[in-house]
RNA sequence: GGUGCCAUGGCCAAGUGGUAAGGCAAAGGUCUGCAAAACCUUCACUCCCCAGUUCAAAUCUGGGUGGCACCUCCA
């Protein structure tokens, strides 16, 4: 697999520290807030990074933070009048909630910073024991830049060319030894939440957590650190600077990091006022839909969210369901009987569309090359097969089909059966049947019509009529 | 001021030297009682502009224009 490595600004040939294993951190949510859909594209392309690893055969330790504790957390939890604990817990099950609908599958580990505040301590102390980090007058611990040559690495950005701005002139107050100079440990201010350590009372500054929660189940060194690009710097920067000024090991071997979202072409954020967040979207449409929109640009591009983009990625995923419904409804009734010379063929041509894309995500996570596979294979399927076919040919291309939407996380809702249809639409598609045996068209006519108000497809077949579910 | 990214049909988008994937939308057709779905056909002699390198450029180089991001909490 090829990874762009924002470390080296180049694609470069994965290759894992542990022979068959991967170890991979990313970045999980501050939980003082529903997720927005910017949130979600690092959550879902990652998670798709997973997939596919783990279809070429790694074992994935997949580990992703919630940060439970810093100013956001403490300025929600006040101004709903609940503990930041309570905050946070709370907002972490509606993550899952949301990680769910959008087919991101829970992480190996889902560590807390809260959770973790010895490693943390263990971390700084070892940075104020070799000198890479001191303590201030009022009890903060500042992390000292100009002791690690390394710093401004995967940024890019050297201290001295940075634009003299609002921090710099914000930090007067404070008595760092230098503006560029990061806490580690912020001493308690009243009424926040705080705990022991050597330095007094406080919490951990908001980098310090990823690197020690990352090390803690990843180890000193390893394989993928990913997150938004806008994560670059200072998150990760200091992460690197502050993980391998402790240790004297290399932190970490690739970083990726994912593009905007970006509305009307600006970006989304919550200070702009422009952002949607996932539970939003989620009443107007599917959230698959919204997976499908992201997975139809490649990770670092920006993408523009409309509207009109999810609604034209739900329809192209409807193209993606009808054309799985349709091998499953086959299967059912086909003929069990070795492929014949076209069969053959198309199973030559299935392997062919599997190629295309294993070479397309192996290239850095192509998603939208990876995809176009997929419908290659759909329009392909689609005029071959037919209820004449056999069940070894449709098994192959189930299987086929299935093999490269589960890596996507796509086309992940069962089929609907007829368990999952209401006895009263059942019915009436009884009922409907009857009338036009009958040649009751204008019977039959209504209760099409009013099957489709339920939410419902009817559908021919060359077995009959099917009934589905309508996704929107 | 420093750093980096992007510009492909009505919309989205892949393609980094060999003659423009795929999806959505649209139009015509086949099938169909109507519809839905599916399939077939049409839809970029052209990839922001100008110059250059090359047998060959959307792809490389230089210049220009336009847009975006990071350098501050932010995925």
């Amino acid at each position: 697999m090829v990874i762009y490595n924002s470390l080296t600004r180049k694609k470069e040939e994965f290759k894992p520290i542990h022979p068959g294993k991967v170890g991979i951190y990313a970045c999980g949510p501050t939980v003082y807030n529903f997720i927005h859909i910017g949130n979600a594209r690092p959550f879902i392309t990652f998670d798709v990074l997973r997939r596919q690893l783990e279809r070429e055969g790694y074992e994935v330790t997949f580990v992703q933070n919630f940060t439970d504790i810093d100013d956001k957390m403490i300025k929600g939890a006040n101004a709903e009048g609940i503990s930041v604990r309570e905050l946070a817990d709370r907002f972490i099950a509606e993550y899952y909630t949301d990680a769910k609908a959008l087919g991101i599958r829970p992480a190996t580990v889902h560590p807390r910073a809260t959770e973790h505040i010895p490693e943390i301590i263990h971390i700084i102390q070892r940075l104020i024991d070799n000198g890479h980090a001191y303590v201030g007058k009022n009890g903060d611990v500042y992390y000292r830049v100009s002791a690690f040559p390394g710093y401004g690495k995967l940024s890019g950005q050297r201290m001295e060319d940075r634009e003299v701005g609002a921090s710099e002139r914000l930090d007067v107050e404070t008595d760092k030894e230098d503006p560029a100079d990061f806490v580690v440990w912020k001493a308690q201010k009243p009424g926040e939440p705080a705990w022991e350590s050597p330095w007094g009372m406080g919490r951990p500054g908001w980098h310090i957590e990823c690197s020690a929660m990352s090390m803690k189940y990843l180890g000193e060194s390893f394989d993928i650190h990913c997150g938004g690009k806008d994560l670059l710097f200072p998150h990760h920067e200091n992460e690197i600077a502050q993980s391998e000024g402790a240790t004297g090991k290399p932190y970490v071997n690739y970083w990726m990091h994912n593009g905007f979202i970006n509305v009307d072409n600006q970006k989304m954020s919550k200070s702009l006022g422009n952002f949607f967040t996932v539970r939003d979207i989620a009443k107007e449409y599917d959230l698959e839909a919204v997976r499908m929109f992201m997975l139809s640009a490649h990770y670092r591009s920006p993408i523009n969210f409309s509207r009109d983009q999810i609604a034209s990625a739900n329809a192209s995923l409807q193209r993606l369901y009808t054309a799985r419904d349709q091998m499953l409804f086959l299967q059912k009734n086909a003929q069990d009987r070795p492929m014949d010379d076209a069969e053959k063929a198309l199973e030559t041509r299935l392997s062919d569309y599997e190629k295309k894309f294993d070479a397309a995500m192996d290239d850095d996570l192509n998603t939208a090359d990876a995809i176009g596979a997929i419908f290659e294979e759909v329009r392909d399927v689609n005029s071959t097969l037919n209820d004449a076919s056999s069940r070894a040919a449709i098994d192959a291309a189930l299987r086929s089909f299935t093999g490269m939407t589960d890596v996507l996380g796509l086309v992940q809702k069962k089929p609907s059966g007829e368990d999952d249809i209401p006895q009263e639409i059942l019915q009436m598609v009884e009922d409907r049947a009857q009338a036009r045996k009958e040649k009751n068209w204008k019977k039959s006519d209504e209760l099409r019509d009013a099957i489709k108000a339920a939410g419902y497809i009817l559908e021919d077949t060359p077995k009959g009529q099917k009934i589905r579910k309508a996704m929107n």
